[in-house]
DNA sequence: CGTGTTTGACCTGCGC
DNA sequence: GCGCAGGTCAAACACG
């Protein structure tokens, strides 16, 4: 018996079937309307379930009436119960039946009450599992939102000390104390937290922390860096050249690597970009073009596009660097997401599956098999690939030896759904990214966005919310939202779209 | 004429 | 040191 596979789907129309059935307990109950706000009132819905003592049907009264049992069947074959009771009154308190007929529809009801119950423990449970993944979410939106508080403060305290210093002239030293007293307290000077810092703030400091206006988590840039060793140099420092160098290189190499399918050229992410070059790569026929990102003069970001050589329908576009301006509404999501990856992908040892699961990010214990995300450690560059060309039918040898993908834990429901597209990295950030280093919504939001910029997405996740929601008409905005998911996928979602 | 694309040359890192 | 491949530059070109 799959039960993990089947509660989900079975429990709102149980619970449907229940509250339709109030008031009317002596009737023959078909519950068809998958309204995901009766699962709210599943719990009093239970208690109603008793049918034949609320309504001062005594036992022998319930003796002198025959039953007839009919199976209603919920959902498409995910759960069949019997609970549909067909009360038919032929006499009234007679005794035209035996002892035996009786209690065989006695029997069936003691056993549709246990079910019952028992469907009530499944749903507490499931319901449970939904309050905790809700309130880690909220907690780390506590916490990200207190880290990002805490970086103001030290961006302005910063700031102020970088005035008074140069006002002194001897702004160096301590400037390269505060850095480090920064790097101590997170080694990856997070630009999301900059959401409100203020414009008049140095450009070295800038450099050090980017003020991009989006949740980039990345923080080093590849111009900003230059620009901040560069500056940097111009005052004695305490440490020298290389070693800043080296230490900030593995920010700037990062990469998030997107994978589409789609006809287009080019995906459409919201942002400007203009070619700069193309070049023929070794072991595949496509061209891989170049672009940077040109909304704003100097923003580092570029990005790589390229089709994928196995399969042309697939364009894998790579993103590196973290933009320096604000972005239109349209383009947060893919530039959140794919600083966030970085982010994540820099955090430490996240190149491998053993790192990750001693660090938590990946559950020993992976009971499902994922297709989403893969890290590459292997590669040239760090390179988180987010795959959304993936079916969990299909699934693809990794791409290297040390690479490993995001766990769908919690929602086995969802294996095998479309949906299942969209809710694993949501799970996943929600569950395993560390405090104060990764916007858990970043993950779901540049997969979203990418999803979104298949032309077939909009299909897709239209069959796929009516299957969840059992809601043929639901409205695809409104059903993008995931049943008991904490909060809804972003707006960017439907704005995507390919070239 | 301004903007974006194309494309060959050049630079850099890496392996042998 | 050399060759290769990835990445970038910049002049030439196309287009509105």
């Amino acid at each position: 018996m799959e039960r993990p596979r089947r509660e989900l789907t079975f429990m709102r129309p149980s619970f449907d079937f229940l509250h339709q059935n109030h008031g009317f307990p002596d009737r023959a109950v078909v519950a068809e309307d998958n309204n995901m706000d009766d699962l709210d009132r599943g719990n009093s819905a239970i208690r109603e379930l008793d049918l034949f003592s609320t309504k001062g049907n005594d036992v022998d009264c319930i003796k002198n009436e025959s039953f007839t049992t009919t199976t209603t069947r919920f959902d498409s074959g995910t759960a069949a119960v019997n609970t549909g009771l067909n009360l038919l009154t032929t006499s009234s308190c007679g005794n035209s039946m035996t002892i035996n007929q009786v209690e065989k529809p006695n029997r069936q009801l003691r056993e549709l009450q246990v079910e019952l119950k028992r469907l009530h423990h499944e749903n507490s449970k499931l319901r449970g599992m939904l309050d905790q993944i809700s309130k880690k979410y909220k907690d780390l939106h506590s916490q990200l939102f207190l880290a990002m508080q805490k970086q103001q403060q030290q961006s302005h305290l910063h700031q102020a000390q970088h005035q008074k210093n140069e006002q002194h002239g001897t702004s160096s030293g301590l400037i390269m104390c505060a850095q480090q007293q920064q790097k101590s307290i997170d080694p990856r000077p997070s630009a999301a937290l900059d959401v409100n810092i203020d414009h008049s703030i140095s450009e070295q400091e800038v450099s050090v922390s980017p003020s991009n206006n989006n949740t980039d988590e990345q923080g080093k840039q590849p111009a900003s860096i230059d620009e901040s060793i560069d500056q940097t140099s111009q005052t004695p420092k305490t440490h020298n050249k290389d070693e800043q160098i080296q230490d900030q290189v593995p920010f700037r190499k990062a990469r998030v690597s997107v994978r589409a399918r789609s006809q287009a050229s080019l995906i459409s992410d919201g942002c400007q970009w203009r070619k700069y070059g193309q070049k023929m790569a070794k072991g595949n026929p496509c061209p891989r073009a170049y672009y940077r990102c040109t909304m704003a003069g100097g923003c580092p970001v570029r990005k790589q596009v390229q089709r994928c050589a196995e399969d042309k329908g697939v364009l894998i576009t790579t993103y590196e660097g973290n933009h320096n301006h604000p972005l239109p509404p349209t383009a947060t999501a893919m530039a959140n997401t794919t600083s966030a990856a970085a982010a994540m992908l820099l955090s430490g040892s996240l190149t491998s599956k053993d790192a990750l699961q001693s660090s938590g990010f990946l559950p020993s214990m992976m009971p499902y098999p994922t297709t989403m995300a893969t890290l590459s450690g292997s590669a040239p560059f760090p390179t988180i690939t987010l795959d959304l060309t993936q079916t969990p039918n299909t699934i693809r040898g990794p791409p290297t030896p040390a690479t490993f993908s995001l766990p769908l834990d919690g929602c086995p429901q969802l294996m095998g759904h479309p949906l299942y597209n969209i809710v694993p990295p949501k799970l996943a950030a929600m569950s395993m990214v560390p405090l104060g280093q990764r916007n858990p919504s970043s993950m779901v939001e540049t997969v979203t966005a990418a999803i979104a910029s298949d032309p077939n997405f909009t299909a897709a996740l239209a069959a796929a919310i009516s299957t969840i929601m059992g809601a043929p008409n639901g409205n695809t905005n409104e059903g993008s939202r995931f049943p008991g998911s904490p909060d809804q996928l972003p707006q960017s979602c439907t704005t995507f779209s390919t070239n």
